[in-house]
DNA sequence: TATCTAAAGATATTCTGTAACTAACGATTC
DNA sequence: GAATCGTTAGTTACAGAATATCTTTAGATA
């Protein structure tokens, strides 16, 4: 319910950086926090309206696009949607445990995963910039 | 240029499980089998549609549903596109990777990876029903 | 205060994917 | 061959995802 300690914490390290975090982007970092599962850019928008009546799509892309490339969330390719990131201070990669039952996204950090697929293509010539790792299946609550 | 075998393999492969390859369904796969790159599903529509004049969204979209259930091709979740699998007969799972220069897609096929995540996942009590890994970056020749 | 830049507002459009219903086709049985 | 039944394809309409472009506003700086 309350995060308002991760909340400044982001604003912090959006500051340190020398980028601005602004209402919106708070906004939507907040929002996106409360949930425990990933959130379309629709459903967020929607939700955004509440507060924020002049919304619109572009609104919620820009302020997406910010918090992607700050670290602050993820998204999820296989479902074209958001999710906050906790430890947006510590490096990345990660990959996401995607419950189809219940929704609950978890991120978890492999360093194993990352390099051997980072091998895996080195091994035939390919540099890896931006690695795609995500798994569907049942959380341990659902089954 | 020539795929014929390949697309009588799957004619043979598709009819041994009792479903009918249709004309369209081997349309759609040759399209797809003549390209390196992936390739979205409008991109295939305007394709498809010199030879099949009717074909609409829904066509391509059920067609591309039918052959990635049996395994004919697979789904780019992270650029949202289609590209031909060679070898449907042999069991998956696959990973990609993908240029983002020149959009070539390669197809891996990393047990090693696949129990990484798997083993990862059990750990967390989390049971995985499908993987999505997908590496971008440059192929060997455009680097 | 004037100026500059980054952010947000506004509008329109494009791309991706699905729902729902109808028509045609192919196989089976009578 | 006609009747039936399930699968495949056609058609229309719409929902969801994302971007382009241009204008306006707000913050920082000089």
């Amino acid at each position: 319910m309350n995060y308002d300690s991760q909340i400044s914490k982001a604003k912090e390290y959006c500051e340190g950086k020398g980028a601005r975090f602004t209402h919106l982007r708070e906004k939507v970092y907040e929002l996106l926090l409360n949930k425990e599962s990933s959130v379309g850019a629709y459903d967020l928008l929607d939700d955004l309206k509440l507060t924020e009546t002049s919304a619109k799509p572009a609104t919620v892309y820009r302020t997406l696009d910010f918090l992607l490339e700050f670290g602050l969330i993820h998204r999820l390719e296989s479902t074209n949607a958001f999710v906050a990131c906790h430890h947006f201070d510590c490096s990345h990669p990660v990959q996401f445990l995607i419950c189809d039952s219940c929704g609950q996204v978890q991120e978890i950090q492999s360093e194993g995963l990352k390099a051997t697929l980072d091998k895996q293509a080195h091994s035939l010539g390919f540099k890896v910039t931006k690695q795609t790792i995500e798994a569907h299946g049942t959380c341990s609550l659902c089954q």
